[in-house]
DNA sequence: ACCTTAATAT
DNA sequence: TATATTAAGG
């Protein structure tokens, strides 16, 4: 590759391209894992890297001596039984100079600066993307640029373009070696490149372009990451971009990014400041939002399928697009009904029986546009939960996982009284009422399983609930009157330490409802799968039983994809919970005798041929027994105590027709139109739980 | 010298 | 739309 072709590849970057003299660049993938080392290689292929894989750091040594001069780059595992990755990549280091990148699972700040502190190049947080890896050739230009410049920079004119930020921090740092030697490599490569673009000037009088810089998640996170390093406060530019010690990125670059930034944090704190419901506890919450790296497409699940099957290194990756959806036009058209302050809601798809009440409209998700910033990863300074909410004060805070000293803040708030966590769907008036609530979703341990959603649920799920020791209900109000109130086990527990992820689920897109629950005795323990190939499959829980380590499990599942989309970026919040209460529609109730129910909803008819997978109910709400045992309360409302128990067309139990009648007329619900017209399916989508991640794959 | 902000360009 | 650039003021 002379110069020249170089150079004008250098400018496609510009286009966020990939230059094509990336087919010269031979990376060395080492992972002990097969399957990661055989899908991050396919990956890099397909970027058109030249890549030789190795199985263990001692074969990537000798690899790497075989072929000595060879390889441009070694991307390697961090947590490897022969050697770790900080060691393979000291070896790397010393032996041949090459640039090393790491992947992990781990996405803890602390191994990730160790890594970029002993010298790695970049950190990839595992899952590992194409997006990730597709730009790692810069690495490689830059280490190369580091030792063949060194001539041609005494050659090379003094002075620089406009423009081109001069790396002073070379000079005046106080940088390890190893971060010296880097940005020395860093200077180069820019002096490289600048020496380039006046060869152009000289040769063909065209513009020289730098390569835009695509903030991608990762660079983003790096990005945080040294923003919570040094302090929100004393983040300017030039410390960021030290910080972040990227080949090629100037102050510019990162200041603009700042200015980006910091124009969302403004937003985001201009809304909270507008809702009433938002109390400063809110925004100390880490809110296990937005943690959109759990949002795939099929590509990234096929991936995951097979990190499944090695579950080895199952991580979240601090790196995440958060997307909302209301800031691609497909604002929720959540209506909530209230003709008293105690609010009721209304969805949007049936028809509301309460005539009483006047609707208004919930507001947009907040966050939107610019989510990524957003997203809870753990340099994300606020920590912001988007939330819905309308200007009356209501509030629907979809809140996950909060870590357990939020725990603690919390239910000091919590007026309530029921024990319950105080958010969900509030109303202004706190503490005066105890009507809807939405119990926080708890960080609980799960097992794997996957879900398929073949369709879009589209629901939103609201609880009642009983308080901790079960001997209560929390009244509904009759402005709730029809409205059922399935009330799971929403127990509250503190996730201990092990289990405060704040990455467990997505936030904003997905809000997960496996609540888990302290054992009491009206629940029972559950090792049932869920509605698996049978009943109401198009929500089929095809994988393991899910439960937590006490084997109690919540007993509902709703899930909302606020708009069918067929892309990550567009799709609209998607929200799994496991409490919920529902507004049937008249026509869609009977009286069941047997349960002394008023309220229990008709099957509709199904929507398109149903045979044993497929139906007008996507999803299994819940399942167990259903019982009215708190009728002097709850007169309107279904309870189901029992976690969700199996569900099989052939043979359905009264308790167990119940339940699926309500999952009909949920789902059914939920394709309808106001015409009762049935609308049609979004894509499909899956969601997993991995290792106690939820995952939500859209089809694409 | 660098930062911030706003406006505008690409 | 996201990022870059520029200008002006601190």
């Amino acid at each position: 590759m002379d110069a020249a072709t170089e150079r004008s590849e250098f400018r496609q970057s510009s286009a966020n391209t990939k230059p094509s003299f990336v087919d010269m660049i031979n990376i060395l993938v080492v992972d002990d894992d097969a399957t990661t080392l055989a899908i991050v290689s396919a990956m890099l292929k397909t970027w058109s890297y030249r890549v030789v894989s190795v199985r263990n750091p001692i074969d990537a040594l000798a690899t790497l001596r075989a072929g000595k001069g060879i390889f441009d780059l070694v991307v390697t595992d961090l947590h490897m039984p022969q050697m770790n990755g900080f060691e393979l990549q000291k070896h790397v280091h010393e032996e041949f100079k090459l640039p090393v990148i790491m992947m992990s699972a781990d996405d803890k700040e602390s191994v990730i600066l160790k890594s970029l502190e002993g010298g790695v190049v970049y950190y990839i947080v595992k899952p590992v993307s194409k997006d990730d890896i597709k730009n790692v050739w810069q690495y490689a230009v830059a280490a190369k640029k580091g030792k063949s410049v060194t001539i041609e920079e005494i050659e090379s004119a003094p002075g620089e373009a406009p423009g081109e930020v001069e790396d002073g921090s070379s000079e005046t740092s106080s940088d390890t070696d190893e971060e010296k030697q880097e940005k020395k490599a860093e200077a180069k490569f820019k002096k490289a490149r600048k020496r380039h673009r006046e060869d152009d000037n000289e040769e063909c009088m065209v513009a020289p372009k730098k390569p835009k810089v695509v903030w991608t998640n990762s660079l983003h996170n790096q990005f945080l990451l040294a923003i919570r390093h040094i302090g929100l406060d004393k983040a300017v530019p030039k410390r960021i971009l030290e910080f972040m010690n990227v080949p090629g990125l100037t102050r510019e670059n990162v200041a603009s990014h700042l200015q980006k930034y910091r124009i969302f944090l403004k937003r985001v704190a201009e809304k909270a400041r507008l809702s009433k419901c938002l109390s400063e506890r809110v925004f100390r919450s880490s809110f296990a939002l937005g943690h959109p790296a759990l949002v795939f497409n099929n590509v990234q699940r096929d991936q995951y399928y097979s990190q499944l099957l090695n579950p080895q290194q199952m991580g979240t990756s601090i790196a995440s697009t958060f997307q909302p959806s209301a800031g691609n036009g497909s604002t929720l058209a959540l209506t909530a009904a209230a003709s008293n302050n105690l609010g009721s809601i209304q969805f949007p798809n049936y028809h509301q029986s309460s005539s009483s009440n006047s609707s208004r409209s919930f507001p947009q998700l907040m966050g939107s546009g610019q989510s990524r910033l957003l997203s809870n990863n753990q340099a994300n300074i606020l920590c912001q939960q988007p939330m819905l909410g309308n200007g009356n004060g209501d509030q629907l805070l979809c809140q996950a996982n909060r870590r357990t000293a939020d725990f603690g803040v919390q239910q000091l708030m919590n007026t309530f009284g029921n024990g319950g966590m105080s958010f969900g769907l509030m109303n202004n008036h706190i503490g005066t009422n105890s009507l809807m609530q939405v119990y926080p979703q708890q960080s609980q341990p799960r097992q794997n399983g996957v879900f398929t959603f073949t369709s879009n649920p589209f629901s939103y799920n609201f609880a009642t609930s009983r308080n901790q020791n079960s001997s209560s209900y929390t009244p509904l109000s009759s402005s709730f009157e029809n409205m059922g109130s399935n009330v799971n086990n929403v127990n509250q527990r503190v996730p201990n330490s092990s289990h405060q992820l704040v990455s467990d689920f997505a936030g904003s897109q997905i809000l997960v409802g496996l609540m888990g629950s302290q054992p009491t005795g009206m629940l029972n323990n559950i090792t049932n799968n869920i509605n698996i190939g049978g009943g109401y499959p198009n929500v089929s829980l095809t994988g393991a039983p899910i439960g937590n380590n006490n084997g109690i499990f919540n007993s509902g599942y709703m899930a909302q994809l606020g708009a069918s989309s067929s892309s990550m970026s567009s799709s609209a919040g998607f929200e799994i919970s496991a409490s919920s209460a529902y507004q049937f529609p008249p026509s869609l109730l009977k009286n069941n005798g047997d349960n002394q129910q008023q309220n229990v909803p008709v099957l509709p008819p199904p929507a398109g041929n149903i045979n044993d997978q497929c139906g007008p109910a996507n999803m299994n709400v819940g399942g167990g027994n259903v019982e009215n045992s708190h009728s002097g309360v709850m007169d309107n409302t279904i309870t189901t105590d029992a976690p969700p128990t199996l569900i099989n067309n052939n043979n359905i139990s009264h308790e167990q027709e119940l339940v699926s009648d309500i999952d009909g007329l949920m789902l059914s619900n939920l394709f309808m139109d106001q015409q009762n017209n049935y609308e049609p399916p979004p894509p499909p989508f899956q969601v997993h739980i991995i290792n106690q991640k939820l995952m939500i794959f859209l089809s694409s």
